[in-house]
DNA sequence: TTGACATACTACGACAGCCGTAGTACTATA
DNA sequence: TATAGTACTACGGCTGTCGTAGTATGTCAA
């Protein structure tokens, strides 16, 4: 079976997170679960990338963080989406709806 | 207008040079020249990403050089795809397929 | 109570591919 | 004779992904 490429992927790690954060904040595990759950097992995102997605991504001002407890007692490191990311994300669908229409010109059918 | 991000044709490049290699040799301008075209000028790759392609692809077996003047006395490196080249431009075709189908599950519809 | 496994991260550095900048050299055309 | 188009090459920077490794807590079963 085709394994999704890294290289194809790099650059939309940050709108796959930003649509999981639209529907309320999470965390990195929580996260990577949910991401491989959607995509049926077919996209199993890296611990590394997703974390270091997170420190560029706060950085430019896409998501916040908070520090909380969940139900257990453990301290975790939530995400909210900001209003920056919200507009980013739109953009990105945007992108993508272009992109795809560029690419399948060359993929054969 | 949104504008594609290298990010997203980034891994693809190669298979959009093979698709053109498909239909017989090429060399640099000229290919660049036809992505533009089929692209319908919403992709210009840029000179150093085709030419290091190039070089990356004939090392990898994808494609061959061959020397040649054209119909002006100009010499000029043509490439030409392998079988390796077409097995390679299978194979992605395929992973777009995959690739696609994840990454709509988190652009919205 | 001990060990295995899940959870929840952080640090560090390597690597690949794209891109900016720059320069060379030849041809056609006005 | 100069301007634009053609056909490259060299070099180095940058970004995002990934491999490896390590820390620390919680849970559950034997």
């Amino acid at each position: 079976m085709a394994e999704i490429s890294s290289d194809v992927i790099r650059g939309y790690n940050d709108t796959i997170i930003l649509f999981l954060l639209k529907e309320g904040p999470s965390y990195g595990y929580e996260l990577s679960k949910r991401i491989r759950q959607i995509s049926e097992d077919k996209y199993i995102i890296k611990e590394t990338t997703l974390y270091s997605a997170f420190t560029r991504m706060e950085k430019n001002g896409y998501i916040e963080s908070f520090v909380d407890e969940g139900d257990s007692g453990k301290k975790r490191t939530y995400y909210r989406i900001t209003d920056q990311g919200n507009a980013y994300y739109e953009s990105k669908c945007s992108e993508w709806d272009l992109t795809k229409e560029v690419i399948e010109k060359f993929i054969r059918r």
